[in-house]
DNA sequence: TTGTAAGCGTTATCAG
DNA sequence: CTGATAACGCTTACAA
């Protein structure tokens, strides 16, 4: 077991090395602007020879700034990281920060760490936060907002009074967009499969899908209601079939679900799309495997991890930054609608 | 924008408010057994009075001790999130690490950034790595080992001289108990869809399968391979039926590649299970949700990923440990098979 | 059992 | 432009 850990050079030695102080090698080290050339070459050498790397803890300690950021996942661990929400999102996470200099500190909070994990994030240990509530839109760690920086993935449920930086997705406009596809297809009874309605999604897009169907003087079709797994959507499209209503589409509050819808309409005797449309939501990455092919709406999740990233890193360094950023999905056409 | 950061209390503050010396309020804090219980009381009092929290990097700096470990991820990044097989593990890492004092360092590899990880990882910022490699068996780490603790995720492809930590799931063992299953039940004509033969999990699942199959003295069925994705799934399951041998069951190497498989199989007027049994590898999330419910093989990922943290932690604190550790799969039983 | 004081490796202030 | 020299907040021999 090779734990033959040599020490690791200190800047000490390398200005020892390089025969000068340890300010210049610090200034060199940090790029600063006021260094002759010459001592450049000269101490950089020196680096390399010893191939110095700053002891992080020092830096930190002595700028009083510990260039990394949290990542707090407050959900039930379980679920979170079955979650392709939450993957795509610490995804465009992990890729904004990989080239910056912050490291991010992956903290999964459970319950009974709750506290734990406040002193953690307050005592010091990190530059901000990002926290991730999908679903819940719980913003528990709002209070945090006025101790650090922080920026939340998902738009709180209730729209407080403090301002809190998030970004989200537009989940409203992301189901006109899908319900309205619908209508130009021709359908004009839609139904539709909705998610929890105490969760900002589940919200979002069942009023989406009422505001299109009413603004085109569409009949609103029957609403079932699920929680996002398979198993309630495949009972919300028994439960819409035996309403009896007549249904020529559906959309589904996302893919999950609609997986789930799939064999209850196969089963019923109805074809996909030719009998009833149905479009899903998340772009799951099943969703091309399913027969037919999902046509379902598209998040740009990456992208929204890096721009909480972003919008981080600008708040931790002083720079101004909007508050709220909503991003825009789109449809990805397949075979069901 | 209320950032209003006020200063964390330091050791030295609670020292004075309780008024004892810096060391007494040290040892308290990290529980010496030479302290008065007197003592302890009064300090433990300021503590919270203050509510004080251990400043980290000063703390590391004293100790040469960072206590965080990081993980490492260095596949292609747009893949490793929305891999369930990873998602798992970190997750059982997380769950790990949670209740310890190490904090988890998430740093993602890409190509480019080889060298910096390097010196990241060297440069003392992390007291150990733990490096997940699902599928490639890549062990482009393995000379961390000499300079760090790391513990590996998956088994390598070579073995290797050097002794390095790690820990997988029994692929071969699990393909052996799948295809078992399948000539209990009768089956006498059993193909497989084979994943890629340069992964471990490509090469020990057909391993395993040839393996059981002349255990039983059975002729091996024919083998078609796949990359794991479901279309390739489909294809190699449309290869194994225009080779016009009989096929009474196939045991495809994962849930991706057998969801493909379906409709083929379907299109071909083959019911499943009567027909052809199928049983899939993974226990992929979906693979409850498939028709019929896909019968598959499941993998302790979340306790792999825990083990790895154990096992890696034991390292760090210089704890005698497991060199390998592999875990055993199990078979659930849905309507495939 | 408790206190004193010397680090730990950087950064930052201030002279020179 | 460069060099002393204090911090930074905590741990840890070594004394008392």
């Amino acid at each position: 077991m090779g734990m033959t850990r040599s020490k690791a050079p200190t800047l000490e030695m390398v200005a020892h090395h390089a025969g000068v102080s340890r300010a210049t090698v610090s200034r060199v080290v940090n790029g600063a602007a006021t260094v002759d050339k010459q001592m450049v070459e000269v101490v950089q050498r020196s680096i390399d020879a010893l191939n110095y790397v700053p002891n992080r803890a020092a830096r930190s300690l002595a700028r009083r700034r510990t260039q990394s950021i949290a990542l707090v996942v407050p959900e039930s661990a379980a679920k979170v990281f079955a979650d392709p929400f939450f993957a795509s999102v610490v995804q465009g996470i992990a890729l904004e920060l990989a080239p910056t200099d912050y490291t991010l500190n992956m903290i999964i909070e459970s319950e009974a760490q709750a506290p734990k994990t406040r002193r953690y994030l307050l005592g010091g240990n990190v530059d901000g936060a990002l926290v991730v509530s999908h679903h819940t839109g719980d913003h528990s760690w709002a209070e945090l907002s006025d101790m650090l920086p922080v920026v939340f993935g998902g738009r709180p449920l209730v729209r407080s009074d403090s301002e809190h930086h998030f970004v989200d997705v537009d989940n409203l406009r992301g189901a006109r967009i899908a319900v309205q596809y619908l209508i130009d297809r021709g359908r004009t009874h839609v139904a539709t499969i909705a998610g929890p309605q105490d969760m900002p999604p589940g919200l979002d897009r069942l009023t989406g899908w009422a505001q299109v169907l009413a603004e085109a003087g569409l009949q609103p079709g029957p609403v079932a209601y699920g929680d996002f797994t398979a198993d309630s959507g495949a009972a919300a499209m028994r439960t819409l079939l035996e309403g009896g209503e007549p249904i020529d589409a559906v959309f589904v509050a996302n893919d999950q679900m609609a997986l789930g819808a799939y064999p209850v309409l196969r089963e019923a005797g109805r074809r996909i799309p030719d009998d009833v449309a149905v479009v899903g939501f998340d772009d799951s990455y099943f969703s091309a495997s399913t027969d037919p092919p999902l046509t379902t709406v598209h998040q740009p999740l990456v992208e929204m991890g890096a721009e909480m990233a972003r919008v981080l890193v600008n708040l931790i360094e002083g720079r101004p930054t909007e508050t709220a950023t909503v991003m825009d999905g789109t449809l990805v056409e397949r075979g069901s609608a």
